[in-house]
DNA sequence: TACGTCAACCTGTATA
DNA sequence: TATACAGGTTGACGTA
């Protein structure tokens, strides 16, 4: 056996020896060195000397390899291996991180250690591999997750902002709606004490219906019923506003036009009946409850959705 | 002294 | 069945 060569290892500002030009046994610190092997022997437990020990043999071909190299320094401590040795690993590690056994025992002849030192090198060091790409998954998920909560907040404070705009645009609607209403009031002729509606305007459906827009615009007001209570539609609110859900309606100036046609016709569907031909219980001639205004708003709205299909319809509005 | 790192070990499993 | 590997553990050691 080789003398010693002692070894100060400044990075770990510790003590090693070095045989010949092989492996390095380390040794600690100077608080360490020269503790000697009968200290080393005594750390170890009963438990850990009932398992295969550090320095026992075994079956492998590698290890009875292991034996001899350990025989010539036992007992000696747990070996460090040195920053040329980790170095020349490491770019081993880097071309290929898997070992072939040629090349383990190419590698081991260059570097002067045991196959079965590089092969448990690579083991850990893939071991350490994946604990680092664990931590980097973990890292670009979280800063994923992050940006994605923020994107969420964002459309969040979005769609609170447009929830309290449609908020205030059917409050100004129906604002508008009550300032007509109070102006029909005033114009219409005191009858009190009659609930049926002025001649000049038809009370049946089909008349009513076959009133051009304008004169029922015009005159609708001659009716008795209170234009109040034939804008309620049953829910006590406004009839194009409660029949809508959401926001139907979309402030451009002072004027209200509908989103689309599939609202007005979902919305007022009686004038598709007589369209389609098909009797609904909505259809026997009774008053749904939606009144004149409401009636003739919905003819106007389809009017115009007609007129954007490029089917003119005239001032005459049949159902 | 607690804790982190590292070399070595153990066990179970896959594969040729 | 031998071998290699993954995953977990142990014990030595360095350091704050």
């Amino acid at each position: 056996m080789e003398p010693c060569r002692f070894f100060f290892d400044p990075s770990t500002t510790s003590s090693a020896c070095q045989q010949g030009g092989g492996n390095m046994l380390f040794l600690g610190n100077a608080d360490h060195v020269f503790r000697g092997p009968k200290s080393v022997m005594g750390l170890m437990d009963q438990e850990s000397s009932r398992r295969r020990s550090f320095f026992s043999s075994s079956s492998s071909q590698d290890e009875l390899f292991d034996e001899e190299y350990y025989d010539e320094q036992l007992p000696e401590k747990k070996r460090r291996l040195t920053p040329d040795q980790v170095h020349m690993l490491e770019k081993s590690f880097e071309t290929e991180n898997k070992l072939e056994p040629e090349r383990k025992t190419q590698l081991a002849k260059k570097l002067g250690l045991q196959p079965r030192q590089v092969a448990v090198w690579f083991q850990n060091r893939r071991a350490r591999w994946k604990t680092k790409q664990l931590e980097r998954d973990y890292d670009l998920l979280k800063s994923s997750y992050d940006s994605l909560l923020s994107n969420y907040d964002s459309i969040l404070k979005e769609n609170h902002k447009l929830k309290s705009e449609v908020v205030s645009i059917n409050q100004k609607l129906e604002t508008k709606e009550e300032t007509s209403n109070i102006k029909a009031a005033a114009f219409a002729p005191d009858h009190a004490d009659d609930d049926k509606c002025d001649p000049l305007v038809p009370a049946g459906d089909e008349m009513r219906d076959a009133v051009p827009i304008s004169y029922a615009a015009g005159l609708q007001y001659s009716c008795s019923v209170k234009v109040e209570d034939r804008l309620s539609s049953g829910s006590g609110g406004s009839a194009v506003v409660d029949e809508v859900e959401g926001p139907q309606l979309v402030d451009s100036g002072d004027s209200y036009n509908f989103l689309n046609e599939d609202n007005v016709h979902n919305n007022y569907p009686h004038h598709h009946h007589h369209h389609s031909g098909v009797n609904s219980e909505e259809d026997d001639g009774s008053d749904d409850g939606r009144g004149y205004f409401s009636d003739v708003f919905a003819a106007a709205v389809e009017e115009q959705v007609q007129q954007e299909e490029g089917v003119s319809m005239g001032w005459w509005v049949w159902s």
